[in-house]
DNA sequence: AATATTAACGCAATCGGTTGCGTAATAAGT
DNA sequence: ACTTATTACGCAACCGATTGCGTTAATATT
């Protein structure tokens, strides 16, 4: 029990040769049915088990999908994972994910790691600070599928999959202009990102359609850490006119705040309104509940999964650097009432 | 650009064996200096890279650490695979992660799978309704290192990493009593998984010091999903006695319950106190903040990461059969005073 | 100077499948 | 009955390293 059998020793007990024994085992169509079933019985008999080592030397592949993200613990990020394994898994791959801390070096890293490691393609969303992208430059050039999700990159032949985020961050400002919000905040997170800027330009043109000019005084670029809460009510108290209306980039970063202005004696949404992003379960769960755009991350998590593999099972690109966008949508919740 | 080169290639540029050179790239001391330098600069010159396939054919090790979990989407979780990722990749190591999304079934396929990847060791977090434990047996037989942790089970030679369920629940209860809570509630989790069911007996152990008699009115086990806040809603209202404290077994459930409560009236510490598990961020941003018992989860997947790691290099087990018990901590917070 | 060591490397088997090509045996065509 | 297709399988060359063992050449021993 303690050897692993081979398709040698199927081949020698059976007297066949291996060739047959590979072709039976994978419905190859020149092995006549009879001999396919007796090598089948034959291999459960005796337990075999395939050597997917040998198989990958052979084919040249892994089987494997390479993943990097910047965090694994955050709630969103894991929700787009929990998608991705779920398809991946069902369709018979296995996911190595890494994460980017936030760091592009880690994440050229990453990604040199999992090219060496053989993976069949490579799902990504960038780090706050990557500028260049030669670390992908070996999978386009060896034709390996690279897919960006929600913080992505325009690289030649490779997919994107995101949502409108400029059209979401209009909507978002749109509504807090709508309950009566005059002088507007901006928490955007790092403005290299698409996410963050796509968001701005809906915020200005929401802001320039309804009239208000924008100003610096209106935009605040913050790492969206909870250390960073304290410059938002910094920026806030010192303002000249009062802040009345806030569209923070995450949830998560939108409940600190509504924590400390609640301290700082601001009424949510009497003095201040506030919208969030992503519509995380928090949003839900804070006092007052949060207004916010639904970021549907598993959604998405499942979208970058098939196309993947179905760029894996194509062989061609069906979508030749295509990009597909998702269905956001306005939540509207206590905070902007 | 195209052709990889192989230790072959650089062995016919170079007139030596192909042994010779895989043995210098491995830094082999039966390999002169003059010849290692030889070829390592060619190898650079050439652009070599090692073809992983073939190394772990020959080897028969991936290199990669599988890991099984409940849930990627939940903060607990993905903040332990954050640790744990973070000491593999520090290591040299890959992860595959995959979810068995809490169902017995989805476990076993993905544990076969794995040992099929030819994973060099499996960290496990069981699911729900796991009860029996065949499909580790692979792992234990072929001595490839099994870690459980959290929700774990004690098999021979399998390390264990876990806090101290027992007292934390201990903790929990008697903070309450403390309080002034003289009719508790205990919400769980499957009772079948030691974390609840530890916690349970650190329940009823405080009851039982303090002169509480427990009945079954005192413990609702629960999917902690969601939707079954309602159940524990009408548990309360319905009970005889009114209950004035709440232990819940996760801080994301407790502030469901929070929310519905207030919705319903009740006070909240006033009429009821509430203490929760886990510290996850949800418990400092809900009203009334939450008090629970911080569970390291980033720590423990640092500890799994590097007990896989220890197994993996020492080869013998430094450890057998060792369980690891992290530090829990009592936190106070609002909903309990 | 003759022999025993040691250092440095080559040979070839091995890991376990996959696959193009060739061929014997059987079936079909005329 | 003879030629032509088909079918069903065997052969052996890969895939790209690793490694035990043997061999040559250089160095040490007495």
């Amino acid at each position: 029990m303690d050897k692993r059998i081979t398709i040698y020793d199927l081949a020698k007990t059976l007297g066949v040769s291996a060739g047959t024994v590979s072709r039976s085992l994978n419905d190859h169509p020149s092995i006549s049915q009879k001999t396919k079933d007796r090598v089948i019985s034959k291999a459960n008999e005796l337990g075999y088990k395939t050597n997917k080592f040998a198989v990958n030397l052979s084919k040249q592949k892994s089987n494997t999908i390479g993943v990097i993200v910047p965090k694994l613990n955050s709630i969103f990020m894991s929700t787009v994972l929990a998608g991705i394994e779920k398809i991946a898994n069902e369709a018979g791959y296995n996911l190595i994910i890494s994460q980017s801390l936030e760091s592009m070096e880690k994440e050229k890293l990453n990604a040199k790691t999992l090219y060496d490691s053989g993976v069949d393609a490579l799902l990504v969303s960038l780090a706050y600070d990557t500028t260049d992208f030669d670390h992908f430059a070996n999978y386009i050039r060896n034709k390996i599928p690279l897919i960006f999700i929600d913080r992505v990159h325009n690289l030649p032949n490779c997919s994107t999959i995101i949502i409108d985020n400029k059209l979401a961050g209009f909507e978002a400002t749109e509504h807090l202009i709508t309950q009566g919000c005059k002088n507007l905040l901006y928490i955007s997170g790092n403005l290299k990102r698409n996410v963050y800027s796509e968001r701005l330009k809906g915020f200005k043109e929401a802001m320039a359609k309804h009239n208000l000019k924008f100003d610096k005084a209106n935009l605040l670029e913050s790492d969206l850490g909870p250390s960073s809460v304290k410059d938002v009510i910094a920026h806030i108290k010192n303002n000249n006119i009062p802040i009345d209306g806030l569209f923070v980039a995450n949830d998560t970063f939108a409940a600190h705040c509504i924590k400390e202005l609640k301290k700082e004696n601001y009424k949510i949404p009497g003095d201040i309104k506030i919208i969030g992003f992503n519509n995380d379960p928090i949003s839900e769960l804070v006092t007052p509940t949060l207004s916010t755009i639904n970021y549907p991350g598993y959604e998405l998590g499942v979208l970058a999964g098939q196309s993947v593999i179905s760029h894996l099972n194509g062989g061609i690109d069906l979508h030749p650097a295509n990009s597909i966008t998702l269905r956001h949508k306005l939540i509207i919740r206590e905070s902007t009432l």
